[in-house]
DNA sequence: CTCTTAGTGGAAATGGTTTTCATTATTAAT
DNA sequence: ATTAATAATGAAAACCATTTCCACTAAGAG
């Protein structure tokens, strides 16, 4: 019978029985969200995204999925200065291995994927010599660059 | 007559009074507190060792100082991800040019200054190139790797 | 020394995130 | 299918770093 959808839920079902937790129709809604997001939201904006269609979750079980997530290694956290915390699907988003510019002045963020590939040279490099000198296993790394946007950069006196 | 300190307070008086602020006992201490530690500390922990020798010097104020040194540039805001800020004088210090590894399980922090001239070379290549394209003014990067020190990689399960 | 106003402290407010707890829903066992 | 064990949940309350408010103080120009 046509039109019955098999399956909602990609593998992220079965990586999250993996590691022992339930799949529960709030995670579904909340990594369809981030998965069809291209930006980096907040917990609140994707409560508010998640609300329209499942009106019974709540911001709580956003910030619980969220921190299940970023321990999972599937999603990113972000601080961007502005008191709230940014969340980014990392594995099956469209987008490629990408870091940022942010605005000091309003905050706007800008991706740029630019120069990966001799960042991940040298970020490579360093890893490698870190994690030995310093006995540290390191998992992961950020990179971002502060300043203003034409807009902002016009307006400071 | 010997033993007279001309000046307790530094260049940065002058760099205060240029932007056009006060030069006050709470900017001094709380100065004189970052330039003597080579840690990262939070705004409680600067309030903390001022405290003893300035009593009268509210937490409210470190905070609005810790502001303005940001904004100046004399001072670099920290986010390791345990809810509170670190601040770390840029200028003055006697440490060099560094950035972080943190340990996801203890939020141990280690400086590190390797690389540090690899890296500055392919900043500035970067800080070029994405200048140009995004029409970004870039001010300041950020560069942090995250990890497991051996202790904590050792308990984990 | 006086006046203007930036700077201050304490208390209260803020706001993102976390905790609590009684209830619900998922999953494994029957 | 039914049930039993317990993970997950929502709402409200708690938390806690930071900010705001406001009456008071003190820096520094004149």
């Amino acid at each position: 019978m046509p039109g019955i959808r098999l399956s909602t839920s990609p593998w992220w079902q079965a990586r999250f029985r993996g590691c022992g937790y339930r799949w529960t129709l709030g995670r579904e809604a909340i990594l369809e969200v981030l998965s069809k997001s291209e930006e980096h939201l907040s917990a609140e904006d994707i409560y508010l995204r998640v609300h329209p269609k499942y009106p019974n979750i709540g911001l709580t079980t956003i910030y619980r999925t969220l921190d299940i997530l970023t321990d999972m290694g599937l999603v990113w956290k972000f601080d961007f200065g502005d008191g709230r915390a940014r969340y980014e699907l990392i594995e099956g988003s469209k987008k490629m291995h990408h870091h940022h510019l942010i605005c000091k002045g309003c905050n706007r963020i800008v991706d740029y994927t630019e120069f990966i590939e001799e960042e991940k040279e040298l970020v490579k490099k360093m890893q490698n010599s870190l994690s030995k000198k310093y006995n540290f296993k390191i998992t992961s790394h950020i990179i971002q660059f502060y300043g203003f946007c034409s807009k902002c950069d016009k307006q400071k006196d």
